[in-house]
DNA sequence: CGTTGATCTGAACACTCGTTCAATTATGCT
DNA sequence: AGCATAATTGAACGAGTGTTCAGATCAACG
């Protein structure tokens, strides 16, 4: 056998990105097997390499796609919000809504970073850093303004950012908190931390 | 050939342990194999299986040992504070200090959930839950004692622990900040977020 | 309608995996 | 000193790994 019925580059490629975005997130990049992600899509193992080089390749992309879609995102829903107080409020409810709206890519950004080669690593580190830099940016020109009171904006806005990225740790949709009450109860822990 | 000298189980036990932590932190558990760990104990894959009934076991022991060493000394260095406001001090300073004192077992602990069995994530999830709990209290106590301006104790917990564990992914001793300083920042935080 | 190129199969390659176990040797006790 | 047993080896098991590729088939274009 050969070329299947319906097969199509614009669907299997999407399909193939989907079904490994899911299986890393469940299992984990080591413990998912390129044969697995093949099942899932309904295809051979083989086929895939139409769409990646390599499995490592796979993850790569996952990640790189997210960290990009995370800063365009970021930046269009900061768009020239000059108060850093606002900002850092804006700042806030975005990280969770897109956090909580992405779990899986979330998840694999965080916990995969070690099977990314030297190279790979660095790319996605410094997409990391660039978002972390959009928050020291609102943070420091709050203390410049005298808004914020912040022994250490670096350490700060590490801190903000896990306490943050721990919304998806245990929020799910349609449990006790509805998900503007949870945005709410964090950005008032976020003003605070940084107020005097 | 067979046993060899100097073998040892009160030598090569914590030996296998010591090995499976470091490895299994470095690259994951299931990008570890047995003979991987073996190696790094000088022993063949085979010995193994005197100190642990299968790979997972091992992965299980290390997060129940290092959960029930977490509770156990978190109780000492609480022992009977009750001032809510300095028992959280001492939380703050107390996870900071024990969680970069054993990265290695903290990222595991965090890391590995996935790849245990249903049993076994049970037990694990129940001492972080215990460990959650210790904070919930003290916060709870000092909300009653109109000590703390909290909307959701159960969150903000969440919320304050995700922060302080944050500090494992950047902090590392010699560099710019000490760990006493990193502690007055991070309480400084903590206090000013639970606050009216 | 015929042809070309994209798409997929299925088999194969060379390893690696966790785990078991008989055989063998060192250690600790009497 | 001699013996029981704890500790380890090394080979073996069956299954699974990522990746490659010739051959087969389908979709789309001229």
């Amino acid at each position: 056998m050969a070329r299947t019925q319906g097969s199509h580059s614009g669907i299997t490629g999407p399909k193939v990105r989907e079904a490994a975005l899911k299986l890393f997130a469940r299992h984990g990049f080591a413990a998912v097997s390129m044969r697995q992600i093949a099942g899932e899509v309904g295809v051979q193992a083989g086929a895939l390499y139409n769409y990646t080089p390599d499995k490592q390749t796979l993850l790569f992309d996952l990640m790189k796609t997210h960290l990009e879609d995370l800063l365009a995102a970021q930046e269009e829903a900061q768009a020239g919000q000059p108060e850093p107080f606002a900002a850092l409020r804006d700042f806030t409810r975005f990280h969770i809504n897109f956090h909580t709206e992405r779990p899986e890519e979330v998840f694999i950004a965080y916990m995969e970073l070690r099977n990314l080669s030297d190279e790979n690593f660095e790319v996605i580190e410094k997409l990391r850093r660039a978002y972390e830099g959009r928050l020291v940016d609102i943070l420091k020109r709050g203390v410049d303004e005298g808004v914020f009171t912040i022994a250490d904006t670096r350490v700060a806005a590490m801190a903000l950012i896990a306490m943050l990225n721990g919304v998806n740790t245990w929020f799910r949709e349609g449990g006790r908190l509805s998900l503007a009450e949870v945005q709410d109860i964090y950005w008032d822990m976020v003003r605070k931390a940084v107020s005097s």
